[in-house]
DNA sequence: CACCGGTTTATTTTT
DNA sequence: TAAACCGGTG
């Protein structure tokens, strides 16, 4: 038996052998599905004898795709260096890299992340001269985003949004274009248009990928899908992994129907499904089983283990969050002590702000515990700022990046100054970086010299650039810039200073892994490393329990996992309860929050928790109560109290509680304050009016608070009737 | 441009 | 509650 297939169950077997043709293979959570996905290229390339370039293997993370790589790496004891192993924006970004030129872009273009888009959105709006308050740039960036991929007219937006997006949507892309930059969408979308006008490019392509695997099928949107139909016209040898109960970024654009329309699209799609589970015990899976079924939306489908029934799951109910805190904080203890390392242990939770108690508490106890999906590396300001940098050294017209950092460390070229530059370049036609040599520049005097000293600077920055290694001319930027000299003043320097030297190594390794000498390409590929790896390499092995999202968990397992805050409202989330669609969504994800246990699943949730500033009593989850009570020992509160009804009624009046709650005191505050007057302060309690200044006043509480002075009209404070 | 104080707002986000 | 954000002021 041939050593690729000989521990492969029969399923699998048939997954990896479907050689030609659509395949579409349903992989229930923990079926082996990335051991299917390797298993097939390993197969296709030393027992079909498919040469490795005529590959293409697509998935969702750098993490995916670089263990791939390892693994097939490791499978056939070669290198898979230059691979087509990668995300669907890494391959774009090669893509481009060859052909952009016939879209009218550069090669040396430039991706953006989304606060460069948000940060841009803004710039656009400005020169419009929109308000950015009636509607945030934040608010307009998911929209202008979803108009590349989905395709809804603007004015199905309604108003306002509409106007506004018929406004600055259009000079966003200008503005993207004019400057060389990419957003992560454009990457999908130029690739698209790129295959579609340039017959020959696509026949290029579609020749070289005679072999397809798209991992995560169930996470594809409308761009992607089109993209995997153009470049597999000719011979249909697709091979999709995927299962809708896990498809959780329907809010990004994923589109669940892309199966079907695979299905629909593709002749003689042949499905393999993998139901054997390797991962949970049986008990775990009965559970999310249980809970994905009250889905209508969804093929039928069951997994069944390979690991016996194992403990029963724990529902534990505390008092409050503190009590959940604790409980789970004793709870890893007595695993740890049982012989359980922390780093086999996850803590899940719906919103970000959940990590929170946690990482109090953990703190207070000394608990090992790390935070996975933190504000990356790549998005501190100091790496954005050197990055911006090295933009404008290898394309100086990039406007934005100049603009980043003109300034920055402060050089004396204000606001005023850039503004006039920016104007004057709008009208003239030039970038930035140009315009300064310009005579009819409306800047004169000592901002003018300075702006002719930034653009020497970044001259000299070129030149050394082709001369010396990326060691050293970091270190040169770091001083001619005068970075370096502004962080020794900048209390958090020493820290930034440290991420800068990491940034340096990542500069050095890339260095080493192209197979160019050229520097300028080189930074190139660098900095799209840098744009496409946003997400922050793993924590070096530390041995500490993981926090983080569901969402964060989806393709990894723990022997040990807690699902936290399991309260109607917090999970479900409030603003899902009313859509179906969004309901089921939730549920998917809390089967792939229950799929991540392999051993001890610990279910936790709390009568009452502090809930912006009020507290909040929340039924429980209904996820809970769709699972079979006997697969469940139940810890806490749980016992006595039968609070189980779920009832969502309070929470449609909480809004409305409030807001009248708001206008009220508004009202009461409309009444003149005078000195002498008894009040009540909403965070100091009660007090006396000392004195009134136009709309200021000053009041006495008790002594713990003293003297404080106050907006009169402010709706904390409520005057006391006599 | 740094600070203060008041206002607003509180999902998830692989790229 | 708390953190981000905005606008006014020294």
């Amino acid at each position: 038996m041939d050593r690729l297939l000989k521990d492969l169950n029969e399923a699998q077997k048939e997954a990896v052998l479907s050689v030609e043709g659509p395949v579409m293979a349903i992989a229930g959570a923990g079926s082996g599905k990335t051991r299917v996905l390797t298993r097939r290229i390993a197969h296709l390339i030393d027992n079909v004898g498919v040469p490795k370039d005529n590959i293409l293997a697509i998935t969702f993370t750098n993490k995916a795709a670089d263990e791939m790589k390892t693994r097939i790496a490791s499978l056939l004891s070669m290198s898979t260096y230059r691979m087509w192993i990668s995300t669907f924006h890494s391959m774009c970004a090669r893509i481009l890299r060859e052909h952009i030129e016939h879209l009218g872009y550069t090669k040396n273009f430039q991706i953006i992340d989304d606060d460069d888009v948000t940060q841009m959105i803004k710039i656009v709006m400005k020169s419009l001269n929109l308000d950015v308050k009636t509607i945030k740039p934040n608010k307009l960036k998911p929209h202008i985003l979803n108009l590349k991929s989905a395709p809804e007219t603007i004015e199905s937006y309604g108003e306002p949004l509409a106007t506004y997006l018929h406004k600055v949507f259009p000079l966003y892309q200008k503005k993207l274009k004019e400057n060389n930059l990419v957003d992560f969408e454009d990457l999908l979308v130029l690739t698209i248009r790129l295959l579609e006008e340039q017959p020959q490019v696509r026949k290029h392509y579609q020749q070289q990928f005679q072999y397809l695997l798209v991992d995560e099928f169930q996470d594809t949107n409308n761009l992607q899908y089109d993209l995997i139909r153009l470049l597999s016209d000719e011979k249909g040898n697709v091979f999709i992994v995927g299962d809708e109960d896990q498809s959780i970024y329907a809010f990004r654009g994923a589109n669940i129907d892309n199966i079907r329309k695979f299905n629909n699209d593709y002749k003689n799609v042949k499905t393999v499904l993998l139901e054997k589970n390797y991962r949970s015990t049986n008990t775990i899976l009965k559970a999310a089983n249980q809970v994905i079924s009250e889905n209508k939306n969804r093929i039928e489908k069951t997994l069944h283990s390979t690991r016996g029934d194992g403990e029963k799951i724990r529902y534990f109910k505390g008092y409050s969050a503190r009590d959940e805190v604790e409980y789970i904080a004793d709870t890893i203890e007595k695993l740890h002590r049982e012989g359980y390392a922390y780093e086999d242990m996850a803590i899940l939770y719906r919103a970000n702000s959940t990590s929170r108690m946690f990482e109090e508490g953990f703190m207070h106890k000394r608990l090992p515990y790390k935070v996975i999906g933190n504000t990356s590396f790549f998005k501190r300001k100091e790496i954005k700022d050197i990055v911006a940098y090295l933009r404008l050294v290898v394309n100086e017209h990039d406007d934005y990046s100049f603009r980043r950092i003109v300034n920055e460390p402060r050089r004396g070229i204000g606001a005023t100054t850039v503004e006039k530059l920016a104007n004057y370049c709008d009208n003239e036609g030039f970038s930035h970086y140009e315009a300064i040599e310009k005579t009819t520049l409306p800047v004169s005097g000592a901002p003018a010299k300075k702006l002719k000293a930034f653009k020497n600077m970044i001259e000299t920055l070129q030149k050394r650039l082709g001369q010396v290694d990326f060691n050293v001319f970091l270190d040169d930027l770091l001083d001619l810039t005068g970075y370096k000299k502004a962080l020794e003043n900048d209390e958090r320097g020493d820290v930034r200073y440290e991420n800068i030297q990491e940034l340096k190594t990542m500069l050095k390794e890339t260095e080493n892994t192209y197979a160019t000498t050229d520097k300028e390409t080189l930074l190139t590929y660098v900095l799209e490393d840098i744009a496409l790896k946003s997400q922050e390499d793993e924590k070096i092995d530390s041995d500490a329990v993981s926090l983080m999202t569901l969402h964060a968990a989806k393709g990894l397992e723990f022997p040990v996992v807690f699902i936290a805050a399991l309260e109607q409202g917090m999970f479900p989330l409030y603003r899902s309860l009313e859509s179906s669609k969004d309901l089921e969504e939730e549920r998917r994800l809390m089967y792939v929050g229950l799929t991540r246990a392999q051993q001890r699943l610990f279910l936790t949730n709390a009568k009452r928790r502090q809930l912006y500033g009020e507290s909040v009593a929340n039924p429980d989850s209904m996820f809970l109560k769709a699972i079979d009570p006997t697969l469940m020992k139940l810890e806490g509160l749980n016992r006595e109290h039968a609070d189980n009804e779920v009832r969502y009624t309070r929470d449609y009046n909480r809004t409305k509680r409030i807001r009248a709650r708001r206008e009220s005191l508004n009202s009461y505050t409309e009444k003149d304050l005078n000195k002498g007057d008894k009040i009540v302060h909403k965070a100091f309690g009660e007090g006396v009016v000392v004195s009134v200044a136009r709309d200021q006043c000053v009041i006495a509480f008790s002594k713990e608070h003293g003297l404080k002075t106050l907006m009169k009209n402010h709706p904390a404070i409520v005057k006391k009737e006599e």
